[in-house]
DNA sequence: CTGTTAGCGCATTCAA
DNA sequence: TTGAATGCGCTAACAG
């Protein structure tokens, strides 16, 4: 097995609680230089390396830090483990695309049972009950959790997220400008819980502004998927209706409306919500034709805020602090609603 | 602090020893079923749970696996993470996209402080001199590794990678129906050494088809990387030129094409080399107009068996199974040079 | 200046 | 059927 503190110790005729104390501080001045030479070369030589168990077992310090996502993004991903690794923790990482039910309840325990110094969770959804019971130990226990983008019933952690309600407000404003007369919320079903909040924005945007309004879940997963859009598309006047799509689900549309021969801005808008980084330089909303208008949201900023504020609260036991950090999305008009 | 055994123990009566074997088996017939109750019912009644740290040092088994990639490539990312999540284990994450000298190695020497069952390690370049020792050990240790499209030096560790030799060879046969006469390989600096192999592979195809042959290294850090493309494609005489281009390159390409008026395939032909897989569902070379031309390996397939031979290497200490395990890379022909 | 000791929480062996 | 003792590798307090 691997070189131990014990094996330094008896390579120098020393005991290892010695060799423990110089590898820990090599200038500590308790020992003779030459002490401290011998143990520092020996270790050296007989490639010596921590165990991280053992002095995480001792020390309750792993200087890791647990990480659940709904899925990878890449924007927040990437910042995150950048961040943690230029601190010297590690992460470990869960994610929650395909939940089985119960999962992240796991997860939680499973982070606390390795000692995590740390936790950054975005919820998968917003009911959580089962989990519940563990977040309240967790903040009994002081343990520093960040909650991204929904906060989990009455629980008070501090929660970085992103407000999307300006943006989409201006959104519709610019969308009647552009002579829409209607709006139509497109979401897929699995992610319509969490966007009812914004679907009522939008609700109520269009009403002070006159416009009609329709939500319209799709199920994505189901084959038929195109044939739902078109469905959806055919039915419509020329040139009144201006569409806002979560996510993907803008693609979608897009080959749809090939395959129609409609285009945008003129036969009808489209609006990306949530658009996504790729490959760290390219904004999905700005690779497609027509570019599309988006409401936007820097994730890598939160992300960052968010870890950058976990980090201080793992270093000081600071009960300030922000409890609640906002970042506000922001609307990029484009191609596919800018009518000349 | 968290409930232990010793809690469990003294709550029943009985020394922490039969806890921990009831625990670890509840259907020890070594215990009454009296005993087994009060010990398991107690256990849920504190809301105990086992401490990884202690449990892993005890036993060396940490159901750990370190996943090294030289960036946050969904497609592999995610396929490791459920494969791995499902078999119940945990992912420790390191990305080495911003490379710093000695991470790598930083990295997997922490992964063995951590006592990690096995690690899947895609270098991010050719030469890894100073992990040469690291890496020695490993192979001694006989703990798992799996490399992931580059071997390392004369070390032979299971190697899953993508070969591109077949299909860039198609390629460039195709690109000679189109009657393109010349072909270009793009590359980042940053990316060009690990794109040798290929190049070469292309310069000969196009040395056996009669077609003319220049490579470029494009500067995507700097802020004229538009300047340098432009020349590029201004200074070629229509009509006879194809670029390939490495992974999001291509994109840079289309938009200085859109810039100077040019457009694929007649004026020249685009074909993307390493396609990605977005938002689990969209491929870059379909989302961008013209769709693009592509070498692609479909990369969620290499990740899933990379892992699942990791797997099995670690439940079973088999010797067999593959030293080498590669995966065919396939043209597929778009409208980037289909002309006609 | 350096050594000893007592755990961290758990699993395992041996003894009762 | 159960308890006690030992040690995984390390740290920290204390003793010399």
């Amino acid at each position: 097995m691997a070189v131990t503190m014990k094996d330094i110790a008896r390579n120098c005729g020393l005991s290892s609680g010695s060799v423990s104390q110089v590898i820990r501080n090599p200038d500590n001045p308790r020992f003779s230089p030459a002490t401290r030479k011998l143990i520092l070369e020996t270790a050296a030589r007989l490639d010596y390396h921590q165990n991280s168990l053992s002095c995480a077992l001792r020390t309750s310090k792993t200087r890791l830090i647990g990480l659940m996502l709904p899925w990878n993004e890449p924007e927040v991903m990437d910042n995150i483990e950048r961040i943690v690794s230029e601190n010297g923790y590690k992460l470990l990482i869960q994610f929650t695309a395909h939940p089985r039910p119960g999962m992240e309840q796991a997860a939680l325990q499973s982070f606390l049972s390795w000692n995590v110094e740390g936790i950054i969770w975005e919820p998968s959804s917003l009911e959580n009950a089962s989990c519940l019971p563990l977040l309240e130990r967790i903040h009994k226990e002081k343990r520093p959790l960040i909650l991204l983008e929904r906060g989990v019933n009455g629980m008070d952690f501090p929660l970085v997220r992103t407000d999307y309600t300006p943006a989409l407000n201006v959104a519709v404003s610019h969308l009647k400008d552009q002579h829409y007369r209607k709006v139509v919320f497109a979401v897929s079903k699995s992610s319509a819980p969490i966007m009812k909040t914004q679907c009522e924005v939008v609700r109520g945007a269009c009403r002070r502004m006159g416009l009609a309004f329709h939500t319209c879940q799709l199920d994505v997963a189901s084959p038929d998927l195109s044939g739902q859009i078109r469905h959806l598309l055919s039915g419509e006047k020329k040139g009144d209706t201006a569409y806002i799509c979560f996510s993907w689900l803008a693609l979608n549309f897009i080959e749809e409306m090939e395959a129609l021969g409609l285009s945008a801005p003129d036969d009808l808008g489209l609006v990306l919500y949530s658009d996504l980084l790729l490959g760290g330089r390219y904004r999905f909303s700005e690779i497609v034709r027509p570019k599309l208008t988006v409401v936007r949201s820097v994730c890598s900023i939160l992300a960052e805020s968010a870890i950058r504020f976990l980090l201080s609260e793992i270093r000081h036991d600071d009960p300030r602090g922000l409890p609640e950090s906002t970042h506000y999305a922001e609307l990029f008009i484009n191609q596919s609603t800018k009518r000349n």
